[in-house]
DNA sequence: CTAGGGTTAG
């Protein structure tokens, strides 16, 4: 009796010190060395599976944790808590909920971690839910968790409802009221509250000094961070993060030098510091030399490495560390994938066996980039867990290959939507010519009750551009002053193109003499106006201001002047600009440019000059070049050369009907009938089918669109009466234009 | 060994 308790009690401290040290090893990420101590054990309790089981959890090896817990001997109810706060470590509520159903007994700590399984979540209402059923509702512990629950979504007036009905208040609960507001950047309502506290730890002055930081008030942020009674780590850590955020490295090492106590996180801290502001030298220099590494310290240097863009170097860092984890790997992946290495993402995204959302949707983002839209869409139909990042980019890389159907019915099978959904919609339309629809989808957005942003307006004022239709454009434009985003860039812009090629072109220079700081896409959006409304000597006008103002002009100003010089016939001045570009500017002729220099020498019938120009072009010709030379030769009746440049432009572009009907008609006044007679064959093996023409106009600020032979418009019967009309009362005064009448 | 407030990598 007296030497079995002997052994009792010696195994007991042999166990219960072993049972520490999984525990202390789990907790600093040395999870090898936890998992060597477990397996070694020559005597285990349900305590050591336990701390097993957690150990593995605040590592992310939830699988493992998992299999530990079906696998142990006995289980109490410690052992379920456990799993299910390793569960709720990683994000997947679901299987909390499924074993908090399935336990055979709850406990305190078990209803604390499902209400803050649900409020992590953002389901509120479930985790109220529980509350209201649980029996120990007041039990400060509980009661912080829900608090704190609606605190940091938002719920300011439920927090504090709760928080004032508490019988116990402690100070943790006056740090969760005070963590909703400072994490949802309410630092007048925090400091408010702060002010109010009966008591403050060393939690509420860090809580003070990231609140600010966030909202970029870094004066504030010192001024707590100084008077911090007794700071701790993580005030210091804080601080430097706060310092390092905006660029202020010295200052950041300055702390990190001073600080009395420097742990794993500090150094992590300051190697990220480096990291986020390019110097990576540093970086690998302090990640050398700290005294302990975990898998954080090795994700911020591989990452370091993926940002300078030395992906060998990362991947050899990838290589040695001893514990790969799946943040590193996706460091690694969107590092391939930057460099569109899909096959090398590939191999290392193979290899990771639980995969989270990030790295999923790194993945598809590379495909769709790479245009491989096959690949992306069996990766996003394989996640099992797609978040709101995923569907946007399926939504952004469909739009942005032009399959708008495809981008459409994704966007419509979202649950949920956000900005960034409806912009990926609306930007897509507009590129893809849609206009029409995009002008429809901003209107819907703001029926579902989803306010524009600055990429909204610069997207529907684009489309306004495109369809010249002045009244909705300025629409959107109040809608843009009661907005306040008047002041972005991009949208003025917009505003300046929109209103130029609705052919108002004062407002475009009213606007333009309103911006502050305006950019060179300002100065190119209003020369562009002037040569579009055919006023190229204002556009030459506008071009040497901004040389005398010192702003330097840009490829796409060239396209602008040397558009305006070939719409007015100015010649020499164009040739001269497109030398001048290349010389003084050194920039090099993109095929844009080149189009215009076609147009400019092809309009004055300098057709050998033009081809040449071509001929001895560094970079491929497009649609755009060959395009301009069929349409010159087309004026000055130069049939050999019309029928080369028609054969490479219907290399680019073997659907467009009016490149062949270009040709045929040309071969037709020429007489080649048989000419004429192969074109029409070509086409019809391309499958080049007449596209039904369509127009629009915009009446009492509608705009309708009209597709020619197409009944759906409601009044197409009356618009058809009024047309036949307005025909015959044309054809009366003479002023049909001759392609109407054929 | 498990639950409520604060820091680090993606």
């Amino acid at each position: 009796m007296k030497s079995s308790l002997k052994s009792v009690g010696e195994h007991g401290s042999y166990v219960f010190r072993h049972n520490l040290k999984i525990t202390q090893l789990g907790k600093s990420g040395q999870i090898d060395e936890a998992i060597k101590v477990f397996q070694h054990m020559t005597h285990k309790n349900t305590v050591t599976h336990n701390s097993m089981i957690s150990a593995f959890a605040k590592n992310g090896r939830i699988s493992d944790a998992r299999q530990l817990f079906d696998g142990m001997p006995q289980r109490n109810i410690v052992s379920w808590n456990s799993m299910i706060a390793a569960y709720l470590h990683n994000d997947r509520v679901e299987e909390a909920r499924q074993l908090f159903d399935k336990m055979p007994t709850r406990d305190l700590y078990s209803w604390t971690l499902m209400i803050t399984c649900y409020t992590r979540n953002g389901e509120l209402a479930k985790a109220r839910n529980l509350f209201n059923l649980l029996p120990y509702k007041w039990n400060p512990v509980c009661c912080n968790a829900m608090v704190a629950g609606y605190a940091k979504n938002r719920q300011f007036d439920e927090a504090r409802r709760l928080f004032d009905a508490m019988p116990a208040k402690d100070l943790v609960s006056w740090n969760s009221m005070l963590t909703g507001y400072t994490r949802n950047g309410e630092m007048r309502l925090g400091l408010q509250f702060f002010e109010e506290m009966a008591e403050r730890d060393v939690v509420s002055w860090n809580l003070m000094v990231d609140g600010f930081v966030e909202v970029g008030d870094l004066n504030s942020s010192w001024e707590f961070f100084e008077k911090i009674p007794n700071p701790n780590t993580v005030s210091w850590v804080t601080m430097l993060c706060g310092f390092a955020r905006f660029g202020k490295i010295a200052e950041a090492r300055r702390l990190f030098d001073q600080m009395p106590i420097r742990n794993v996180v500090a150094w992590n801290a300051m190697i990220a510091a480096y990291v986020q502001n390019c110097h990576v030298d540093e970086a690998i220099s302090l990640f050398m030399e700290m005294p302990e590494k975990n898998s954080i310290s090795w994700t911020t240097v591989i990452n370091g490495y993926v940002r300078m863009g030395k992906l060998d170097e990362a991947r050899q860092l990838l290589n040695q560390m001893p514990y790969r984890n799946v943040a590193a790997q996706t460091a690694m992946i969107s590092g391939y994938v930057q460099n569109k290495r899909m096959d090398d993402a590939r191999q290392i995204f193979n290899q990771i066996s639980i995969r989270d959302v990030v790295c999923w949707n790194t993945m598809i983002a590379g495909y769709s980039q790479c245009g491989r839209m096959d690949e992306a869409l069996h990766l996003f139909k394989q996640m099992v867990k797609k978040d709101i990042v995923s569907w946007n980019t399926m939504v952004a890389s469909y739009a942005q290959v032009g399959q708008m159907d495809a981008a459409i019915k994704i966007f419509e099978e979202m649950k949920e939507k956000n900005i960034v959904s409806w912009n990926s919609l609306i930007s897509g339309l507009t590129q893809n010519g849609s206009y029409l629809d995009a002008l429809k989808s901003f209107m819907l957005m703001g029926h579902e009750g989803q306010k524009p942003d600055q990429s909204t307006f610069a997207c529907g004022l684009s489309s306004c551009a495109h369809l010249a239709a002045l009244q909705v454009g300025k629409q959107l434009h109040q809608l843009v002053m009661k907005s306040g985003y008047a002041t972005d860039l991009f949208v003025s812009n917009a505003l300046i193109t929109m209103y130029a090629k609705c052919g108002s072109i004062s407002s475009a220079e009213l606007l333009f003499k309103d911006i502050d700081h305006f950019d060179v896409v300002s100065w190119n959006s209003l020369i562009a106006a002037y040569a579009l409304n055919g006023n190229g000597r204002e556009a030459l006008k506008l071009f040497h201001k901004m040389e005398v103002e010192g702003v330097a002009p840009d490829e796409v100003t060239f396209v602008g002047i040397l558009s305006a010089c070939s719409h007015v016939g100015l010649i020499d001045q164009g040739l001269k600009l497109f030398k001048c570009m290349v010389q003084a500017y050194n920039i090099e002729p993109l095929a844009e440019h080149y189009a215009c220099m076609v147009d400019l020498l092809g309009r004055a019938g300098r057709l050998e000059e033009a081809f040449q120009l071509v001929r001895g072009m560094k970079i491929n010709a497009n649609a755009g070049i060959w395009g301009a030379l069929l349409g010159a030769c087309r004026i000055h009746g130069n049939l050999e050369l019309a029928k080369f440049a028609a054969e490479k432009l219907l290399e680019f572009e073997p659907h467009k009907t009016s490149n062949y009907v270009l040709l045929s008609n040309m071969q037709a006044e020429a007489g080649r009938w048989d000419e004429v007679a192969r074109v029409r064959r070509l086409m019809k093996e391309k499958g080049a089918e007449k596209q039904p023409g369509w127009s629009w106009i915009e009446l009492q600020n509608r705009v309708h669109a009209f597709l020619s032979e197409d009944p759906a418009h409601p009044r197409a019967v009356e618009l058809c009466h009024i047309l036949r009309s307005l025909t015959a009362h044309m054809r009366n005064t003479g002023d049909m234009p001759l392609e109407c009448l054929l």
